[in-house]
DNA sequence: TATACTGCTGAAAACGGTTTCTGAAAGCGC
DNA sequence: GCGCTTTCAGAAACCGTTTTCAGCAGTATA
């Protein structure tokens, strides 16, 4: 329906210039030496006419799409937008588009293809979970351009993998507990099952234990599944059970919330009574009250990271098997230091 | 580099099939009957030959791009993650894919040609400011398919809007605070300059004052810019300024971040001494303390509702010029209220 | 028995670019 | 002035689909 139909074509422009087709195109694509009064004139005809090039002729032509698909098993969670922000900006410094997609919770729908991959995409980036070990390996074998977010490959593919020093981020948050504040019982709520952020950060959390002598218990250990209302449950429980206490490692910020909340309906007194501390950074971390003492993750980072990497991939190049960014302590008063943050905008993050 | 060179194309399919590439076309597409007994040859080589129609061809040859464009000034922000969710999932569901692209707040690089538009995309959805007035003109007389998000279009283009009741929303909002829990100095922190949302917000709360014979008054309006340091910064200085208020509108839910960490610094409890509402129903909002009472905003289902309405205008037919999404009142106990909500998971969102 | 449909099918023409290949013109050394 | 290389330009092939068009076998109609 539109005037899609009547739309200047590269012959529209050649004829307009005097010139063959092919040259409009070297000119188009600065693929080869065009002598400068035809390259203006082509230039002129192009402007005059609003020229812009088909896409779809190009890439059938070409063989290059100049675009990047990302998949992610869905659309939510504070990780998600600076993640998409990351890599939409490096996407657009090197003049690919970017096709988004969601597995949508996956599993029903026909599972045999997904709807991204060598046919659209020059490269994949594709977030934990969103596809299975099938689908990777076939790409893979395929020689086709894969970088996984936050999830280490099956078996020995060898994809690029680009994720967070959740380890290390944990060793120093819990480390500073112990060695500021003389925390000894602390918890740990975890992530959902076989959640690998979460794996790491309990193994940080584990080795800071050990490096201070301090035994391991399980009693402190509960789940909390990255989500507020769980961990909030889990907190609930913890003091109805009486287990004993003098910090929380909420295992992501937005469990902390929940923690909190049950802190304050125990009538606990964050961080006199109980330290609490988050990962992650997100926004509205510093805005809770108390402050909370957290791992600042370079979220937009990793994005930006894993489009270079798959850059490297899909110029042939090789690419860095293991990325691992790094975290950063953010202290303000959870746990029971003294803000640092003078002037909550001016932040000491991103310096 | 991939091996994109020897997949197999429709042709290789046909030959094995022995029909014409034609026919195994019309099986691809049901476009045409064709006779059981090759459609199944045609069904079977497809799948043992592990065909994938290229993408870039089809659009070629068809001039249907199967492609929704979505410009965004930029990526960020509370808003971001569920809108797209929403486009995405309807997207998904009429079978379309979905190309993203930020503005970057940026200006400079050649403003002329948008990466997005009639030559990639079917149709396009774009956020509040993300397309200068001449683009948006150039694609509406193109006839092409283009809905505007939470933004009027410029004077008479005829270009379909999708936004909230904001003016609904903060009246029932402002009205509650004067009916129920008798406040006569209410705040209004608006939003940055121009911002639509928040000046039909402000008209919501002028009329609320009005319908219950509360005098304007002009001190009380501030700064929040839906930014909490702003609000931060702005109630603080009304505070020290000596303005007297009994309630705040925080303008929206981020700003409310900043009213309460400026009341609590200065010694106010919520909503004990003044009471604090906010705007949008962010996630995090429940998980305040204490409870944020707020106007949810149902921002899925705007992203849900725009791709229906550019699909309306994809297939020709016509679009709902305005379509306002309702928005509804979610007491918690930040305006003085006792908590509605039992239990914290089970919310009364969404029925 | 011719005639007109009907239901399928295949050949071939788009679609709008990029790229290869070939040739003309220009530059260069002698 | 003569070969040789280099630079630039155009013709034409090609990318992999969809779609048009004409035809062909049956079957229903007259």
């Amino acid at each position: 329906m539109s005037s899609k139909t009547n739309s200047p074509t590269i012959a529209d422009v050649a004829r307009r210039a005097k010139v063959s087709i092919a040259t409009v195109s070297r000119v188009l694509n600065k693929t080869a030496p065009v002598r400068p009064d035809k390259a203006d004139r082509v230039q002129t005809a192009m402007e005059e006419l609003q020229f812009v090039p088909r896409t779809a002729a190009r890439v059938l032509a070409s063989k290059r799409t100049n675009t990047i698909g990302l998949i992610f098993p869905e659309i939510s969670g504070a990780f998600f937008s600076p993640m998409l922000r990351g890599i939409e900006a490096e996407a657009h410094e090197i003049n690919h588009d970017l096709l988004v997609h969601s597995m949508h919770l996956l599993v029903s729908e026909k599972p045999h293809s997904s709807p991204l991959g060598e046919h659209n995409t020059d490269g994949l980036i594709v977030f934990t979970g969103s596809l299975d070990e099938k689908q990777l390996t076939r790409l893979y074998h395929l020689n086709f351009p894969l970088v996984l977010l936050h999830q280490t490959p099956p078996d020995s593919l060898n994809i690029p993998v680009i994720t967070i020093e959740n380890k290390d981020g944990a060793f120093m948050l819990v480390s500073h507990l112990i060695e500021v504040h003389g925390m000894r019982r602390i918890v740990y709520l975890q992530g959902a099952e076989g959640h690998e952020d979460s794996v790491w950060r309990e193994r940080g959390y584990r080795e800071a234990l050990e490096a201070h002598d301090i035994p391991f218990d399980s009693n402190l250990i509960g789940t909390g599944s990255f989500d507020a209302d769980e961990a909030f449950n889990t907190i609930q429980k913890m003091i109805s059970d009486g287990v004993k206490f003098d910090a929380i490692f909420a295992g992501d910020d937005e469990s902390s919330l929940g923690v909190y909340r049950a802190l304050k309906m125990a009538g606990r007194i964050i961080p006199d009574d109980v330290a609490v501390v988050g990962f992650d950074d997100v926004p509205f971390a510093q805005h809770m009250s108390p402050p909370l003492t957290t791992i600042h993750a370079p979220i937009e980072d990793v994005g930006r990271e894993a489009v270079r990497q798959l850059k490297n991939l899909m110029d042939g190049r090789q690419a860095e098997s293991l990325t691992l960014m790094r975290t950063e302590l953010v202290i303000r008063e959870s746990c029971g230091c003294k803000s640092s943050e003078s002037n909550p905008s001016n932040e000491s993050l991103n310096p």
